[in-house]
DNA sequence: GTTATGACTCCAG
DNA sequence: ACTGGAGCCATAA
C-alpha cells in the first residue's frame, strides 16, 4: 500500500480530534494506533496541530513539549486535567486507556 | 548522493 | 529523579 505522507498527517489529526476533553494522549500512543512512529506525530502536529486540540498530546512522561510548554499547561489546566509541577498525571487522564 | 534539524522514545548510568 | 547517547523518520539545503 502507497502511503502517501499527506495521509499519515491526516491520520494523525483525525486520532487527535478523537481525545476525549479532560484526556490527555502521547505522541508514541497515537503513532501507534496510526502506524508511524512519534517523531511523525510530532512533525504532523507542528504541521498541523492549529486544527485539532493538539495541547492534549504530551511527552511519553506526561511533559509537554518545549515549544509550547506553558501554554499547554495552562489549556489543560482549564480543561480540568490534573498537572503536578509541570507534568500531566498520565496515571489518571492517559488515553486511549490501554 | 550526504548532513543537519526537529512539538519523540527508550535504555543505561 | 536527571542526564546522555542511540534509534527513528520526514523535510530542507
Amino acid at each position: 500500500m502507497t502511503a502517501d505522507p499527506a495521509d499519515v498527517d491526516e491520520a494523525v489529526l483525525d486520532v487527535v480530534e478523537d481525545i476525549p476533553v479532560g484526556r490527555v494522549s502521547t505522541y508514541g500512543a497515537v503513532g501507534r494506533l496510526v502506524g508511524v512512529g512519534p517523531r511523525r506525530v510530532a512533525r504532523a502536529l507542528s504541521r498541523g496541530g492549529a486544527a485539532v486540540p493538539w495541547y492534549r498530546v504530551v511527552r511519553a512522561d506526561g511533559t509537554p513539549a518545549e515549544p509550547v510548554r506553558a501554554r499547554q499547561l495552562e489549556l489543560l489546566a482549564a480543561e480540568g486535567v490534573p498537572v503536578r509541577r509541570g507534568r500531566v498525571d498520565l496515571d489518571a487522564v492517559r488515553w486511549p486507556e490501554d
